[in-house]
DNA sequence: ATAGAATTTGGTTGATCGTTCAAGTAAGAT
DNA sequence: ATCTTACTTGAACGATCAACCAAATTCTAT
């Protein structure tokens, strides 16, 4: 983060991305921020209209980072569709216990957080987590032979990620990986049960 | 909430019940708090050391209010056991449509803003956690007979948790119940396998 | 009736909030 | 060389923040 190596709106951007996850939007003081970011406050506005601009272009930002800090690197020593799905949730796994179990999905975070009158907001959130939900269905379009030929994947990629928030949530509260772990677990055997059920393809 | 009807630290703790859900904890102040309770804020001062001290007051009382406000409304019409679970389900369902799909669940909510140094507050999050989850035991529980040998119900449960969490979530950035229904119906159908699995009882 | 505790009153504290501004520097175009 | 635009500087703004206080009032027990 030093000063030279990065453009001014780059690092404003990037403190704010730590910052927000770490103290959430409200709990975030610009002062704060820019201290972090080591700007002044008459750069900041430069740069952005107000602290919820530079909230939209951290969601914006974000939606760049999906593939190459979430999804590529679980993809890229897993073959198997169901097991990236799988790895994806490892990763995050990594992360809970990489923060002693303080890990929030920041999305998830701000999902709840953010005033629903802030639709500007809420809709880059939602276009976040529709791309999570995309990389998912796309494994899960790999391994549809598999699976019941009535099987919306929509919904069932969307299920993984509502597995996935509600565990990084509950492990937070109890300071402990388990949550998340029994969660994860259940999903596997749902998805085991889904391969064995019998209904696989046109029957 | 009139004045006269309700005691002083009563009208305080269900004011901040209100806005803690609504608005946050960091994003509620105390001037909004007061005005809302009508109390000043040497009454508060007296009652609570502090605002975290209410906070602790808040998640205290939604100890007692789970069975009055959650189950007891859910069980009452519904006899079967995993139609009770989905009863309650049905209940955060209400809620979502009866504020716009604005709802947030007030402890998911506080689970990722409050700050993890906040032991206290997040041990009272968890107790309010394990509350939710040993009700939805309770029916598994007596749908033991049908289930597979093996199955955990702490961690079915506390499964079911994490989807309504989860599904809550997305339904609030979605603006939509759409995210929150397929999480429900992807969990009836893990529910529909585990019943169907031809591992029931001591097979 | 009266002492003492419990509660209320509402103004006040100093700090911090997000934002604005006028003045200044740096760099490229003409 | 001069004009223009882009960006930086950091003090200052009014508003609001959580918290505190001494004084006034109401309740409770004797």
């Amino acid at each position: 983060m030093s000063k030279s190596s990065s453009s001014t709106r780059d690092r404003l951007i990037e403190a704010a991305r730590f910052l927000f996850w770490e103290r959430g939007f409200a709990g975030t003081s610009m002062s704060e921020l820019l201290a972090r970011a080591d700007v002044n406050s008459g750069s900041f506005y430069h740069f952005f209209d107000s602290k919820e601009g530079l909230l939209r272009a951290v969601l914006e930002g974000y939606l760049h980072l999906l593939r190459p800090m979430v999804v590529d690197p679980a993809f890229a020593n897993v073959r198997q569709p169901l097991e990236r799905v799988f790895a994806i949730l490892v990763g995050y796994r990594e992360r809970i216990l990489a923060t002693g179990c303080q890990y929030g999905c920041p999305l998830g975070r701000l999902a709840l957080e953010i005033d629903p009158e802030n639709a500007p907001a809420h809709e880059l959130i939602a276009r976040n987590f529709q791309g999570w939900i995309e990389a998912v269905r796309e494994c899960l379009e790999a391994m549809k032979p598999s699976l019941p030929t009535k099987t919306d994947l929509d919904a069932l990629a969307t299920y993984v990620l509502v597995v996935m928030e509600g565990g990084v949530m509950l492990s937070r509260s109890y300071r402990s990986v388990e949550p998340f772990d029994r969660a994860v677990a259940q999903l596997r055997e749902h998805f085991r049960l889904l391969l064995h059920s019998g209904q696989r393809n046109q029957s």
